[in-house]
DNA sequence: TCTAAATATCGTGATATGTTGATATGTAGT
DNA sequence: ACTACATATCAACATATCACGATATTTAGA
């Protein structure tokens, strides 16, 4: 399959747009993910796998602790990935627990400073 | 679901983009579609049955066809439609046929006219 | 009204996908 | 080495999707 056609389908999931959207905003921790969108780990962490045999995602170990966050896409991407995101964007006002998201990826940060 | 999830998996099947491409750049019978993407008459007729139904396309009876075009999108939903279409056309890139499609698009309209 | 052409729909089998719970792997500290 | 924690992976299940062939529906014309 084309890789555009892979971004597309996994874009065509609430679960992946949620964990997409946050990863926009804040390199996060698979256990803050999981707590940030209130899901199971395995579920979490399979998602994240997906996107990052995609191309979308990267991981960097952190002792136990795994760190995902968005890949910049290459010169060659990068405008289709301007357009991927904005129809990311406007799905996710379309979806309701990403308001909640925000609010909850703001108090896991703060959580850090402790 | 939501709308914008949904034109998201639409989109994210070869056949529906390849359909949508050419719809994009001519109204055209069903029969049409099919001798253009070279395809079943079920599988063509049941896309874009799908397409319509989400919003994106409408149809129109002439005689014993029927004419399927694309929907001019709402004000509120144009700017996630251009970016939609502009992935669409970076995943064509991507899919050999779809090179084929506009020849073959070319030959059903000269068609036409005999 | 009968027929043929164009299109739609239905049933089915094959395949893919998302979620869950259980288990495996890896890492740090004792 | 043992333990606890973080993450990954696996098996199983439910559900969705796609394509195909057969059948229904609609329409124009004889």
């Amino acid at each position: 399959m084309t890789s555009i056609l892979k971004w597309l389908k996994l874009l065509s999931d609430p679960t992946r747009i949620r964990i997409l959207r946050i990863l926009r905003r804040e390199k996060l921790t698979v256990a803050e993910i999981q707590s940030i969108l209130g899901m199971g780990q395995s579920r979490i962490s399979s998602q994240l796998s997906k996107l990052k045999s995609s191309g979308l995602l990267m991981d960097e170990r952190s002792g136990k602790h795994v760190y995902y966050q968005l890949i910049a896409p290459s010169t060659e991407d990068s405008n289709v990935m301007e357009s991927l995101f904005e129809v990311l964007e406007s799905a996710a006002n379309e979806i309701n627990e990403c308001k909640l998201d925000d609010k909850a990826l703001r108090l896991q940060i703060e959580k850090r400073s402790n």
